[in-house]
DNA sequence: TTGTTTGACTTTATTAATGAAAGGAGTTTG
DNA sequence: CAAACTCCTTTCATTAATAAAGTCAAACAA
């Protein structure tokens, strides 16, 4: 199981997964060796999934952040499923729900124009609610 | 601005944000100081906003993932934000958002005893509506 | 008590990566 | 054309990662 010392490199990992093993070794206390055999622990027991960066998404064009909740018009998902499988670009995820509707859609656009687009396209397969992201 | 390689480099930290500027260098065919340069151009210009890790929750004994759509009962949001902060290690975002309700609050629970206990206490502030993550 | 095993760590030494400096090729600008 | 600039590669000194060996303390059995 995880001790407290785990605990403290997920969270140093979280805030700067390129920290140096001796780096994050100093920070919690440890030697490198000992601090890059936790995390491979870690890794091996899949609690660490992956590293990843965190990217502007307004510096790279796509200022327009979205929620929508989808009402899937029949019982049949796989319209929808595989129409949201061509729109890969502007989707950043795909929950299945309980509660209102049947999915909650998290995706990124460009432009207004983009947005209306994608809405047009989707309302052949599902009916939707539309959350704009205001601020975070 | 950015050129192709740029987002070649951004896709592969993405993907493992933990390669040495080496590997990385062999991924989109620069030397190691070339990537590492325009690495650190894209750290400079606020592209890429940090480095993290991934980690899977579940494991970590966090199994709810609920999205809470936040109808505040006033218009003054202050009583229902200062509640936010004291409930932080629930809390993965807080979106302000338009459309249904003010905010799209995204949590995660141990167990569906905390989640109660926490929408008795979110009531206080404001009405909801719950949507659990059923699968990603 | 004594000896053995186990697990987690440190130390050491080798291998590999980083980062700074120098230099070259191609492009832009006066 | 030449100067300046950009972006890259190469080289080398410094620093980190990794594998192997050794240390230490806790748990357990005789």
């Amino acid at each position: 199981m995880l001790d407290h010392t785990d605990m403290l490199i997920l969270d140093e990992l979280s805030k700067n997964s390129r920290l140096t093993m001796k780096e994050l070794g100093e920070k919690v206390h440890l030697t490198g060796p000992a601090v890059s055999t936790r995390v491979a622990k870690l890794e091996d027991s899949g609690v660490i999934e992956g590293y990843t960066v965190k990217v502007n998404q307004v510096k790279l064009g796509c200022p327009i952040h979205a929620f929508i909740t989808i009402f899937t018009q029949s019982t049949y998902h796989q319209p929808y499923l595989a129409f949201i499988k061509t729109e890969e670009q502007h989707i950043i995820h795909n929950y299945k729900i309980s509660g209102e509707g049947c999915y909650l859609l998290e995706c990124r656009f460009p432009s207004n124009e983009v947005l209306n687009h994608f809405l047009t396209a989707l309302n052949e397969h599902a009916n939707y609610k539309l959350s704009i992201v205001i601020d975070k």
